[in-house]
RNA sequence: GGAGAGGUGACCGAGUGGUUGAAGGUACCGGUCUCGAAAACCGGCAUGGCAGCAAUGCCAUCGAGGGUUCGAAUCCCUCCCUCUCCGCCA
C-alpha cells in the first residue's frame, strides 16, 4: 500500500510513476473521494466533540442534582446527524481503502523503464554452460530415463502439475534444501524458521496477495465459514512475523530463512510450461526474508541477491542476474532482481530466484515497524528472495549434470548430503 | 470435543456506566545530588488521524466487530486469541 500522505500531497506525480508500470491511477476519482472525506471528517469530528461536551455537562448536572432533560433533548438531534455522517464517512473511507489496496508499489528510481520482460536488463552473467558432446535432454526425459521422476502417477493421485520423485532423486531434492538452509544459516547469518503453511486473510493482505490475487491461491474452508489460504511462498508467513510489531532498532535487520512447500493455482498460466516440473501446483522453496532499516534496504537487497547467487555458484550452475523493468515487476515490489539458471534442455536461462525490496509497501499494510533513532515507531522495509526454488534447482542439476549414459552426476557440494553418492545411475 | 479462567499502554497491574487516554509500579529519557555511580528526589515518556505556517486544538483507540445509552475500558451479543484441567491424537 502506498503512503496516503504522498497521494494527498502529490497524486499527479504518483500517477505518472505508476504509469511507468502500466497502471492507471484514477486521479479524478481519488481527488473527489478525498475532498468528500475531508469535509465529512471535519464535520464529524465537530459533532463528536459536541457530543463529548454534552455528556460531560450531563454528568456534571446530574452530580449536582439538576434537571438534565433540556440538555438531553439538545444532544439528541445533534447525535442523529452524527450517526448519519458516521455512516457516510465510513462508506467513503472504505471506497478509498479499496482503491488503495489494488494500487501497486512505486518503482525505485534505479529500475529501468520498460513494458515487458523484453525490457529487463542483464546485470551480470556467471559461469559458462558446459559443452556436452551429446544432444542434451530435458529434465523430464532424464528423470523418466532414471525411472525416478513420475508425472503419470502424480497425475493419478492429484492431477496435472504435480510430480512424484523416488529414491536418489527424492533424496537429491531433500539434499538441495538442506544444503541451502545450511549455507544461509551458517554463512549468511539467517535464522531458520518453521512456519504455518495455512494462513489467514490478514496475512495474505499484509504481503499483498490479497485482495487482488485471490485466484492464484488455494484455500481451505474452516468450520466457521471463514477460510485459510495455502501459502504461495514462505514470504507470507515469514514476513507476517512482524505484522503489528514494533522491532527494536538494534535488532535490525531481522534475517529469516525458511524451507517450505509453496502452493499456487497457476490460474491463467494454462499451456505455459506444461511439461516437466518447472511450473507446479506444489513445490519447495528456501526463502530469504529481511526486515530492514529504510536507510539500508537497497544495500541489503544487493546482499540478499548475492546470498541467493552463492548457492548457484556452489552448485556450479551457470546463471545470469537481471533487473526487472518497471513493466515486469510484481505488484508489491519497488525493485526486483531475477536470477535465471541455464537449462541445457531448453537452451535457455529460466527464473530460479526472485529477490525484491518492497520498501514500506508491505510494512504499511501490516503495520510492521521499528523504533527509530528518535524512539518513534517507523515503518520498516521488507525484502525477500528465493534462495532458491528447490524444484527448479533440481531441474537445473539434472540438465546441467547429465551424462551421455543417462546418469546424472551429483554436484560436489551436495555429496555430503547424499551419503557420498557421486552419480545417480539409470537402471541397467 | 467437554469444563473453567482471562485478554488494559514497552512490561506488570488498578479500574464494573460520567471531567479515565486511562491510578500505581517497573523499564526508559532528562535534571538535582555525587569525584563518579547507586539510592533518593523532580520532570518527561502511547499510537493513528483531522485542521493549522506554527504554537496548538480536536477526534479515535483498553483483543476484534456489533448493540444498549445523552455518555462504555466498564453492560449485552458475536467472533478471535491465550492459559488450566479432562478427553482424543502425530
Amino acid at each position: 500500500m502506498l503512503d496516503l500522505q504522498l497521494l494527498r500531497t502529490d497524486v499527479e506525480s504518483v500517477a505518472s510513476r505508476l504509469a511507468a508500470r502500466s497502471f492507471t491511477l484514477d486521479v479524478d476519482r481519488f481527488k473527489a473521494l478525498e475532498t468528500r472525506r475531508k469535509e465529512q471528517q471535519v464535520q464529524l469530528q465537530e459533532l463528536q466533540s459536541a457530543r463529548n461536551q454534552f455528556s460531560k455537562r450531563i454528568g456534571q448536572a446530574k452530580a449536582k442534582g439538576e434537571d438534565i432533560a433540556p440538555l438531553m433533548a439538545e444532544s439528541e438531534q445533534s447525535n442523529t446527524r452524527l450517526a448519519d455522517l458516521e455512516k457516510q464517512l465510513a462508506a467513503i473511507q472504505s471506497q478509498l481503502q479499496e482503491m488503495l489496496l489494488v494500487v501497486p508499489n512505486l518503482p525505485h528510481d534505479s529500475v529501468p523503464v520498460g513494458k515487458s520482460a523484453d525490457d529487463n536488463v542483464e546485470v551480470r552473467k556467471v559461469g559458462v554452460p558446459r559443452s556436452l558432446d551429446f544432444q542434451p535432454r530435458d529434465h523430464t526425459d532424464i528423470g523418466a530415463g532414471l525411472g525416478l521422476l513420475d508425472f503419470e502417477t502424480a497425475g493419478k493421485i492429484s492431477g496435472a502439475r504435480f510430480a512424484l520423485m523416488k529414491g536418489p532423486l527424492a533424496r537429491l531434492h531433500r539434499a538441495i534444501a538442506q544444503f541451502m538452509l545450511d549455507v544461509h544459516t551458517e554463512e549468511h547469518g539467517y535464522t531458520e524458521v518453521y512456519v504455518p503453511y495455512l494462513v489467514n486473510a490478514a496475512s495474505m493482505r499484509g504481503t499483498g496477495q490479497l485482495p487482488k490475487f485471490e485466484e492464484d491461491l488455494f484455500s481451505v474452508a474452516r468450520g466457521d465459514g471463514d477460510k485459510l489460504y495455502l501459502i504461495p511462498t514462505a514470504e507470507v508467513p515469514v514476513t507476517n512475523i512482524v505484522r503489528d510489531e514494533i522491532v527494536a532498532l538494534d535488532r535490525l535487520p531481522l534475517k529469516f530463512v525458511c524451507h517450505s512447500p509453496c502452493f499456487r493455482s497457476e490460474a491463467g498460466s494454462y499451456g505455459k510450461d506444461t511439461r516437466g516440473m518447472i511450473r507446479q501446483h506444489q513445490f519447495d522453496k528456501v526463502e530469504l526474508v529481511q526486515i530492514a532499516h529504510p536507510s539500508r534496504s537497497y544495500e541489503l537487497l544487493e546482499e540478499l541477491t548475492g546470498h541467493a547467487e552463492t548457492i548457484l555458484k556452489r552448485l556450479e550452475l551457470p546463471f545470469r542476474t537481471i533487473v526487472l523493468c518497471t513493466g515486469d515487476m510484481g505488484f508489491s515490489a519497488a525493485k526486483t532482481y531475477d536470477i535465471e539458471v541455464w537449462l541445457p534442455g531448453q537452451s535457455a536461462y529460466r527464473e530460479i530466484s526472485s529477490c525484491s525490496n518492497f520498501e514500506a509497501f508491505q510494512a504499511r499494510r501490516m503495520q510492521a515497524r521499528f523504533r527509530n533513532e528518535k524512539g518513534k515507531p517507523e515503518l520498516a522495509h521488507t525484502l525477500n528472495g528465493s534462495g532458491l526454488a528447490v524444484g527448479r534447482t533440481l531441474v537445473a542439476i539434472l540438465e546441467n549434470y547429465q551424462r551421455a549414459d543417462g546418469g546424472v552426476d551429483v554436484p560436489v557440494a551436495l555429496r555430503p548430503y547424499m551419503g557420498g553418492l557421486e552419480t545417480i545411475t539409470p537402471p541397467k
